[in-house]
DNA sequence: GTCTATAGTGCGATAGAC
DNA sequence: GTCTATCGCACTATAGAC
């Protein structure tokens, strides 16, 4: 009848952080479970009380994922009120998951970097995840498309998937050590987006 | 004297457009030599009659993906004429890059692929090539800037990044067999780059 | 040049002590 | 729960016949 956490699942938790770091940054082929196993403080072997398989790991990173990633936005959309203008959610969407991405969580990152790594049987149980993330999307810019804001000749479904071609490759080049920070990232990322998407 | 190319020189050919189809499709993870000796028709000890390792192959198909997608986009700008407007250059570089991604070669859609997924120690010999292609792209907006069509408060290498993240990501979700063609894509990300990079 | 057979290796996974 | 030790597999890579 405590909500205290138990030893193990702290563990549980530990291992997996220190997972999406390791993800994150090596990609999906060349992250070990021994390094994984270093950062989380312990031997190879011992990860397995916690998780079964090194599968199983990738499977809850990605699911974390877009979890979070969605987290942040639909915080930063609700944000701004119920009325807020279409075009002010969708640019405040786009600033949301760049920096989640960038800066924010080491789970957006890796799940961002892996998707495309992965072997289709981990992809698989993950497309319902991405499905229902992209309907939000697609429902920001169903808005955005009702106030006539689109721009003209533009499928909301590509648009839909060049803004995340442009915010998801950002993880790709930036550096946290040089050259611009998360923050002016994001908001140039902003101004490219809606510029593309919108207007004439 | 004879500008015959030797069968030894075909057959290394046909294992390059082999990987590079593999790698394509698999992702660098994935693709086992077995994989690439089986579509170019042989044994996979026999592959190393004409490569060293599955190290080199790798090298070979980046290097020749960037050499590629170049070669087909300078070749599209060059159609335009010398003194082309700069914006229709930039337009048909955005256009030509997209379909050398989706469609037109193997190995620069591999090239994309793989490129965030290779070890440190293959990605190092590739800097240059990225580099040296990344200039060429970094010209093209130097002249948009100075013709004054930059959209304002647009940082250029922001500008470069943010449309190659458009551009390479389109092979994440093109499928040929559903949805738009690569046609269309590519048409679309050119009104959605050039939307997003010029005017105001 | 290509084959078959096999050596070598890196890493995920398991077993059993503590 | 974590350790050490080791198994087993899936590859890459090599050797030698043809």
């Amino acid at each position: 009848m405590t909500d205290k956490v138990t030893k193990s699942e702290r563990t549980r938790q530990r291992i997996l952080d220190a997972a999406a770091a390791v993800f994150r940054e090596s990609g999906y082929a060349n992250a070990r479970l021994v390094d994984i196993a270093e950062r989380a403080g312990m031997q190879t072997g011992s990860l397995y009380y916690h998780f079964d398989s090194r599968e199983v790991l990738v499977e809850e990173i990605l699911r974390l994922g877009i979890e979070i990633a969605w987290a942040h936005v639909r915080a930063a959309v609700d944000g701004l009120g119920e009325g807020a203008d279409p075009v002010e959610k969708l640019a405040a969407a786009v600033h949301a998951h760049t920096m989640a991405v960038l800066e924010i969580s080491d789970y957006a990152s890796a799940q961002t970097r892996m998707v495309g790594q992965v072997p289709p049987e981990l992809a698989k149980p993950h497309y319902l995840d991405q499905r229902n993330y992209g309907e939000y999307w697609h429902e920001l810019l169903l808005d955005v498309e009702a106030a006539g804001r689109l721009r003209t000749g533009v499928d909301i479904f590509n648009a839909r998937m060049l803004a995340f071609g442009a915010m998801n490759w950002t993880s790709e080049w930036f550096d946290a050590a040089r050259g611009p920070s998360a923050e002016e990232i994001a908001d140039q990322t902003v101004l490219v987006v809606l510029g593309g998407l919108l207007g004439d």
